[in-house]
This record gives C-alpha cells, sequence and structure tokens, in this order.
DNA sequence: TTATCCTTTGCAAGCGCTTTCATTAATTGC
DNA sequence: GCAATTAATGAAAGCGCTTGCAAAGGATAA
C-alpha cells in the first residue's frame, strides 16, 4: 500500500492476492466470488481499512448514490420536518443528500439545478410546480429523473407527490364561512414566483367569493413571525371589521396572533385566525391554532419512495396525491 | 459531440478548436488563457450546454468542493436554522452540501462519517463533542478537517465553533436561584450519548447545589414536545413542591407549558419554567418562554467560515466561542 | 542579431474504480 | 467420456477531468 495516501481498491487485490476485479466484484455482487476469496478480500478490507472512494466508482459506472433536493429554505419547520423524512428514507437505502436552497427564486433554483446535477445528483427533489423554464429542458435532457413535492397538479404529466393546496385553502375557507364569517381577510406568501403561496390565496378568495362573503382585504408578504406581525398591523388599520384571518402559512398565522395580541385583541372572541401546513407550533399556540394539516413526513418519506423508484428506472412510477385535513383549534370560533 | 449524452469538456474543446486542457484552464484559471481562445471557449460551452462534470474534476484534482454536515436532526428548529445559514454561507462560496443525520447515535454517526469522506465530502461539520472513537480516528488519518460545533471546550485542540453548554446552563439556573427558587427540577435530554444535553443538566444541577437549593426531581426523556409534556407529568407527580422547572431546551420546555396548562397549573403563578436555545417558537408562546439564547445563525455561518478556512489549508484556525444569552420571558416569575 | 525569458498551448499520463471480453476451470447432460 | 454450459477470474480499456512536461512562439534584453 502507497504510503500516507488512503488504501485504494488495488491495494486490498494485492494484499488478498486477487485482482482489483475481484474486488470491484466482492463490493458490488458478492455472491459472484467465491467464497475463499471472499473471506481474503473481506480480511484485507479490515486490515487496511479500505473505504471505496465514491468519486471513482461513479466516474467508471456512470452513476451515483446521491439524491439531491432543493428546497426553498430550511428555517421553515414544514420544510426541515419533510426533508428529514426524505433524508431518512434515503439514508436507509444508502443514498447520500446533496442539499441547496433557492430561497423561493427561480434563478437561484435554476443555477442550483445545474450545480446538483454537476456534483453527481442522480435524481432530484423539487418543490412546487411554477419554476424557470430552463430548470426542467435541463433536468429533461440530461434525463434526470426528478419529483415535484409540497403541491399537486393531476394534469401535468410529471410526477408529483404532494397535495392540492387549491382544494386545501378552499376547503378551508369553507369551514370558516360555515361558521358565519362574512368579512375575511387575508394575509399570503408572495405569490408572483411561489405556486403554493398563489394557489392558497386562490383558493381562499375563490370560495370567499362563490359564497357572497366579503373578502376585506389581502396582505402579501414574506414569510416569517415578524412579516406575519406587521401584515396584521396593516390588515387590522385598513380593514378592522375583518372578523377572521385566513394565512398562507402557520408561521404567518403566529405573527398575526402575537400581533393582535400586543393589540389586546382577542382571538378568537374578536376575530379568528386559521393557518396552514400544521407545523409542531400550531398545536402549542394558545389558543391552539386553526390550521390545514399537511402531512409533511409522509410526503417526505413517498417523496423520496417515489424517487428511488424513478431512479432505479422502473417506469409508470405515478403521482401520488396526499390529504390534508383541516385541524380545529381555539383560533377559530363562529362569527357574532 | 456523441449524440445522447451530455457533452464533454472535449467536446466543447473541439468545437473551440482548442485541446482539452485548455477548456480546462479556462474553466479554472481564465486568466491562462488567451482572450481569442477564451471567446471561442466560452461560445462553445454556450452552445453546447456545457456543464462541467465535478466527479471526474474530483477525481483528476483530488478534491472536491462537497462540505459535509452531520446532525442530530432536522427535526428541531435549532439545527434546521444553523443549518441553513451554514448552507447559505457554502453556497456563497459555491460548495455544496452533502448531509446526513445521526438521530444521536453515535454508531451511526461512525458509520456516516465514513459515507460522507466516501462519497467526497472534502471536510465535515460535526455537532458536539463525545462520539466513538473511531470516528476522529478515521477523520485523522484521512486528513479531513472538520469543525466541531454547538459546544465548545478550550482544552481541546480540535476546532470547536460553538458555545459552553455547562456555563449557559449554570448562568440559567443562577438567575432562577435569584429569583427566590429554592426547590427545582430537570426536564433534560437523555445524558448518555449527548454531551449537550449532559452538560446542560450539569451546569444547572451544579449551581443548583452550590446554591444549597434542592433539586427536586430530575427526568431524562428524549427531545420532542409530547416527551416534555410526560416529563412534566412525571415531576409533577414525583415532586409537586417543585417551583421552577429548567429544561434541556425548548421544546420540552414547550411541552412542559402544555402539561401545566392542562393540569390547570398557572406558568409563571404556580410554577416557573425555563428552556434551552430561543427557537422562534420561544417567543410566541405565551407567556413567552424565558430560555437560553443560542446564536444558531451565526454559529452555522462561523462553522461554515472556519471550514472555508481549514478546507484551504489555511493553517492556525482557531475555536470560536459564541455568548448566549439568558432571555427573560414570561414563564420565570419570583418564587413566592 | 542572438540568447533568454515568459506566455500560451497541446500531449499524454493518470485519478480509483467498473465492466467487457477472453480465459480457464468446474460442472452438467447425454 | 465428450461436448456444452456455467462459474470464477484477470487483463485492460476507459469514465471526464487535471496537470506535469515540453514545445512553440513572442517579447525582451544585450
Amino acid at each position: 500500500m502507497r504510503k500516507d495516501s488512503p488504501p485504494r481498491l488495488e491495494d486490498v487485490a494485492t494484499l488478498a492476492g486477487v485482482s482489483a476485479a475481484t474486488v470491484s466484484r466482492f463490493l458490488n455482487s458478492p455472491d459472484r466470488v467465491s467464497g475463499a476469496k471472499a473471506d481474503r478480500i473481506e480480511s484485507a478490507i479490515n486490515v487496511t481499512g479500505y473505504v471505496p472512494n465514491s468519486i471513482g466508482r461513479a466516474l467508471a459506472s456512470h452513476q451515483t448514490n446521491i439524491i439531491g433536493a432543493l428546497i426553498p429554505t430550511l428555517s421553515n419547520a414544514m420544510f426541515a420536518s419533510g426533508l428529514q423524512a426524505f433524508q431518512e428514507t434515503l439514508a436507509a437505502e444508502n443514498l447520500a443528500l446533496i442539499l441547496a436552497t433557492t430561497n423561493y427564486d427561480r434563478d437561484e433554483e435554476a443555477r442550483q439545478v445545474r450545480n446538483l446535477v454537476s456534483q453527481g445528483a442522480s435524481s432530484l427533489l423539487l418543490i412546487g410546480k411554477a419554476r424557470h423554464p430552463d430548470t426542467i429542458k435541463f433536468l429533461n435532457k440530461r434525463d434526470v429523473p426528478y419529483v415535484l413535492s409540497w403541491c399537486f397538479d393531476r394534469n401535468d404529466d410529471a410526477v408529483y407527490v404532494g397535495f392540492d393546496n387549491f382544494a386545501a385553502a378552499q376547503n378551508a375557507a369553507r369551514q370558516v364561512l360555515a361558521l358565519g364569517h362574512k368579512k375575511i381577510g387575508l394575509i399570503c406568501g408572495h405569490s408572483e414566483n411561489n405556486d403554493r403561496a398563489y394557489e392558497r390565496k386562490e383558493g381562499y378568495s375563490f370560495e370567499i367569493k362563490s359564497q357572497k362573503a366579503q373578502l376585506t382585504a389581502c396582505v402579501e408578504t414574506e414569510y416569517g413571525l415578524e412579516k406575519g406581525r406587521i401584515a396584521f398591523q396593516q390588515l387590522y388599520a385598513q380593514a378592522p371589521e375583518t372578523t377572521a384571518i385566513l394565512c398562507g402559512n402557520d408561521v404567518l398565522a403566529a405573527g398575526a396572533m402575537m400581533a393582535a395580541r400586543e393589540q389586546g385583541i382577542s382571538v378568537p372572541k374578536d376575530i379568528s385566525i386559521v393557518g396552514f401546513d400544521d407545523i409542531g407550533l400550531a398545536s402549542i399556540l394558545s389558543p391552539g391554532l386553526t390550521t390545514v394539516r399537511v402531512p409533511q413526513l409522509q410526503m417526505g418519506r413517498l417523496a423520496a419512495e417515489t424517487l428511488i423508484s424513478k431512479r432505479r428506472g422502473k417506469v409508470g412510477v405515478n403521482s401520488i396525491e396526499l390529504n390534508t385535513e383541516f385541524v380545529l383549534r381555539g383560533t377559530l370560533a363562529s362569527s357574532c
């Protein structure tokens, strides 16, 4: 073995008295080498402390065991917990996760997709459906399998593992309207570059309009606790008659709750607040945050499983639509 | 260009009428290529849609631009937000992040370290100081730079970017004692395999004992909201005289708050609760959770910068000790 | 002009592995 | 017992790139 550099396949082979090819076979399909040599190789591996060089392997075999994930941000527990499930599922299959974030920016996404593929990502997890046209074009040209998550579109032939943001939001609005609310405000994420934010907003407002209730105000903002707080102040200043606020996610809703508390406005007595996502936070707040439960863990796990199937070249891998659930907690009461 | 397979360096070279070596130089040190050829190469790259194959590059150059991070879990906002800052800092330097989780398990950590290095991680972020001896031995033998974070040890010559868990916990206990509490309970994470949990517990109890106050009960549990809830019930059943509970992190504290609310125990009137970490959650709860602020974003960013320096072969890279801060909010009141 | 230096470039050897192909040995079928 | 498989193995090519080396000019110095 060469000194001062990690043992290579060949070092193991020499020590075991076999050819490099045999060691390679031992590693990749152990049943193709005879028992006697297998033992010798195994002990040579232990003696040398050999760890396969995935880079050499990748170059020779034209495939890696790296899966890329490209998410907006880890700061939202929504994505963090979904990614946790995603990564656990990959790890169980001995796949590595390479991660990048886009901060909700399409150009950044396009850049990072190239980057991840360049780094050897054999397939990709992407969030949402709206993106830079180059992104999909590139992926298709390179024949890189990908799964779109956190959203769903039954009319697209891409593979989705997610849920229908519009329908979920519409349903939430319906529940609120059923409680007699007639003047409803919205605090949503910026919708121009974020299809999930857009669909949620549209789902809310579609239902409100359908039922001839009044959409008192619609504030679009970045995600974040503080942003939600400010949005509430703005919305309330603008439309104090509002009796219920539907939010684009739980973090915005939590911010709104803070602002309400600061202003001495009682939730849900004076105003009802509804979130979206059902992150851990929602159930701890008091009153508990009424929200839309998104099966984050399941989604992460299924997205990983779907990607694994696609990566194995399995054909006919289908989209999976997950159900969301309206979770009624203390922040929503009937309109007085 | 070969059909049906991504363009290679050589395809670009042929199209531009130069050698592969020149294209490689153009990519890696553009100033070493004459202007005329540079232009031709650039346009050839655009025409072909060439994206460098990092695997080939890594194999030839013996270095990757991949940095590995090995964290306990993404489910705790503490790590998720720190990692967000870490990854942003890497991305700004065109470094990719490869991520694995250990679920607080040392053997898993040892396995994943090998895995990350095998995948080409050129340096590593690790959490905490206690680990399987093989892990460090392996890293040193392979000469892989690493940074230890979320903890600090001035007597170790490894590079740390973190804070002193013991001192921070001790200080929190001191604040609580200063408010007159004499009967204090602890809800901590399992300490046998988790040095941060251990040090926090020790920091709390050391100060309590130093001041001759009574440590009424100490419950160790896994991290999690529900676990915190159960731990509170257990602790309260066991030692109802307790007037303050110090928790191993904010999630446990939030769980304890939930349990208290359920049992009609008022926080902070009947019992004070203190968390650790100051994740976003802490300030939203009502009453606001008194806790120890850990500079998560700064820590993630500095850990990345430190790793970048080490990776560049910079010598004399030093540990960085960050300060924590006791944040007084509504859940802590003086003992009556 | 000639010698000397630098700059720009191409050639070709590898990086650590997989995989095709050929070879040999062992097994089977009749 | 002989042909026909099948199994086990090694030699060698090559994956896409970088880089040491040498060559070829161009510029500078004398």
